[in-house]
DNA sequence: AGTCGAGTTCTTTTT
DNA sequence: GAACTCGACT
């Protein structure tokens, strides 16, 4: 066995018995020969555990940690594969590298960037950034565009961009393909597209889509970093396969062109079809990857019998039929049958729920092992809201998240256009929150600054303070801008020099702290989320790394009220929920379009709606509810719902039916 | 020309 | 709720 002993720096670890720890089918899989690999890991079949338990495997046999990369498509999911190889092997997380790809992308750019045009120092957009930045272009550019209502919209543009760049197609045929209704503006579309991606790298800012394209083209056109990186990760392993699009397999393959690469998923469970995940990629693994051995793991540990009957009889239902997978065989003794739940509307659900949950919770359930699963954000404002005023704590994992409240953007804003005064979009925000300064206001002006500082070489923030730029502020902004330009010169110049924490400290308590004082009546708890980002920004040495991780953050959640420990009730949609497991699930708002989707229905993604409701039910250990609502108000007359098609699908015997006590409303 | 406030409409999923 | 539209105001 070739496991390259000879490179082996004798990293420590406590002797293990794989055979006695893991089942047979893991144990396989886990002990593979080194060379392509694919396992085929059922839902609640140990998928993390086997991929933890191959880390301490190649450990065992001598592999360093730094020669592994680990890729995994969210942060939570890397968070919780490092941890737990830690806990497994005592090797520190952070010793492997590992997260998701925009993560690796980030990184090696930052570092290996300057072959396909990134300086260090570039910084990176959020989606809402990206979407203004795009706005505003197509505003200058193609100024009549946004007037047609049958046009699309910026958010959208940027959908139509990113998945011809996610699937790897040109921008024609993606459209063709993926938004047909769009095909004759697309003569249109096409130079928006170019100076879109040109301005981007004028400004040294990047999108998340930017982070993998120029992380394949640098491996694909600059060979000795290629090479570097090639023989460095000797081994790849990579979570969730099913979830990756054919621009990050591409830089899968690539890395690996060595073929040890790992590949850990469950076609079942691919859920990310509208973000370009290429349900291809896993089954035309082997043929890219010649010799590879494929290992099957369906032995379920999680669920009960009767969960999984149910589970198993969702992909049953699938049309056409497809996939590796038949069926996950339970590990456990029986109980009681899913339960069906009707209930009159959302608020009659979310008292059924909270009902119930008081009733298990006296069974001997914490809250924390409860979690309610929605497909949508706005499905869980109801049952919020009545968890609040019955003070029933609970950890919302969704919803208004702690990087994009408003106080939040506007100081990363700040550190950003400070670390990258041609980061207009970071500008804009600044600026504009002076009064009579909008975008085209704050556009203007940093033109300017750049001409100036350029003409007089001099730095762009120091040109902020220039006379012949302050004549052209706004009267109604001019009393504030030499504080702003102060505090942003401040944060600039601590920028070069401190720790990020310190310049963290001075943007809090800069200039922005008396707009803060001024903008909001919640003034205090604004301010503390700020200092807890002094905390946050103390883990770092380096501004751009913590930058990064700010925007790469994003889904953090805002958990002011709950600390993560907690024992709180879990609120998620069932995309964050993948990966996870509780005893007690409950999926809500199982009716016709909502779950599934109408949108997603016209779209012509029942199936990927199917898949989600498959994560949805093998989430469940012990127990099981499904709810539905018969009548739904949005907005205005309330209208009369089906149960969603995935339940009526179900055989009856395959679930009980709970008759719910009415109770009085008010 | 550009900003701001009032009123209206539609809400997917994540890096 | 947020994002958009429209009309008034600077």
């Amino acid at each position: 066995m070739d496991f390259d002993l000879a490179r082996s720096s004798a990293t420590d670890i406590p002797p293990m018995d794989f055979k006695a720890e893991l089942n047979e089918e893991q144990y396989e899989a886990v002990t593979a020969e080194p060379g392509p690999a694919l396992v085929l890991a059922g839902a609640g079949s140990g998928k993390t555990r086997t991929l933890t338990y191959r880390v301490a495997y190649l450990l065992s046999k001598g592999v360093a940690p730094n020669e592994i990369l680990l890729l995994t498509f969210t942060n939570k999911a890397a968070r919780e594969m490092l941890h737990r190889v830690e806990e497994l092997t005592g090797v520190p997380g952070r010793r492997f590298w590992g997260g998701t790809f925009h993560h690796v992308g980030h990184r090696i750019l930052r570092i290996h960037g300057e072959p396909v045009g990134l300086k260090s120092g570039f910084t990176i957009l959020d989606q809402s950034d990206a979407e203004s930045f795009l706005g505003d272009l197509v505003k200058e550019r193609d100024p009549t565009f946004f007037k047609e209502k049958t046009h699309p919209r910026a958010r959208q543009l940027g959908e139509i961009f990113s998945m011809s760049r996610n699937t790897c197609h040109p921008l024609e045929e993606s459209i063709r393909r993926f938004h047909p209704q769009h095909e004759e503006l697309t003569g249109r579309m096409l130079p928006l597209f170019e100076a879109y991606m040109e301005r981007k790298l004028k400004q040294q800012v990047v999108d998340y889509d930017d982070l993998l394209e120029y992380l394949l083209k640098l491996l694909r056109e600059d060979a000795e970093t290629a090479r570097h990186y090639q023989e460095r990760f000797r081994h790849l392993l990579v979570d969730e396969y099913q979830d990756t699009n054919t621009l990050q397999a591409n830089i899968v393959d690539t890395i690996g062109v060595h073929h040890r690469i790992m590949a850990v998923g469950d076609d079942a469970q691919c859920i990310y079809s509208w973000r370009g995940a290429n349900y291809d990629n896993i089954v035309t693994f082997p043929d890219r990857h010649p010799g590879a051995a494929v290992y099957k793991i369906e032995t379920n540990y999680r669920s009960t019998p009767e969960i999984l009957d149910l589970a198993n009889r969702v992909l049953v239902n699938q049309v056409p039929a497809s996939g590796f997978f038949k069926e996950l065989r339970a590990f456990r003794g029986h109980r009681a049958r899913p339960y069906m739940v009707q209930t009159m509307d959302s608020r009659e659900q979310a008292q059924f729920l909270i009902k119930r949950i008081e009733g298990l919770t006296s069974e001997g359930y914490n809250l924390s092992d409860i979690a309610v699963l929605y497909r949508a954000h706005f499905q869980a404002m109801e049952l919020q809201m009545e968890l609040a005023r019955l003070s029933i704590p609970f950890q919302i994992t969704s919803g208004v998240r702690f990087f994009e409240q408003a106080h939040v953007r506007d100081l990363v804003a700040q550190l950003r256009f400070a670390y990258n005064p041609n980061d207009l979009t970071a500008f804009q925000r600044t600026a504009g929150l002076l009064p009579k300064v909008g975008p085209k206001t704050a556009s203007k002006l940093h033109q300017h600054a750049l001409e100036i500082a350029r003409d007089r070489n001099i730095s762009v923030v120091d040109a902020l303070q220039s006379e012949k730029l302050v004549s052209k502020v706004p009267k109604a902004a001019a009393d504030e801008w030499p504080s702003l330009v102060q505090s942003l010169k401040d944060v600039a110049e601590s920028c070069r020099a401190g720790a990020p924490s310190a310049t963290v400290q001075l943007a809090v308590a800069g200039w922005y702290e008396d707009y803060l004082r001024g903008a909001y009546s919640n003034f205090h708890a604004r301010q503390e989320d700020l200092r807890s980002l002094v905390g946050f920004a103390g883990r770092f040495e380096d501004m751009q790394d913590m930058l990064a991780q700010l925007v790469l953050l994003n889904s953090e959640t805002s958990d002011r009220s709950v600390d993560p420990d907690a024992d709180a009730l879990r609120l998620t949609t069932v995309h964050q929920a993948k990966g996870l497991e509780f005893p007690v699930v409950f999926v809500i708002g199982l009716a016709e379009n909502l779950f599934p989707l109408r949108r997603a229905v016209e779209e012509n993604n029942l199936e990927e709606e199917r898949r989600l409701f498959y994560v949805s039910v093998t989430r469940a250990k012990d127990e099981l509810y499904l709810c539905f609502p018969t009548i739904g108000r949005s907005n205005g007359p309330a209208l009369s719902l089906k149960p969603s098609r995935f339940l009526q699908d179900l055989p009856t015997h395959l679930y009980e039916s709970l008759r719910i006590q009415r109770e009085r409303v008010w």
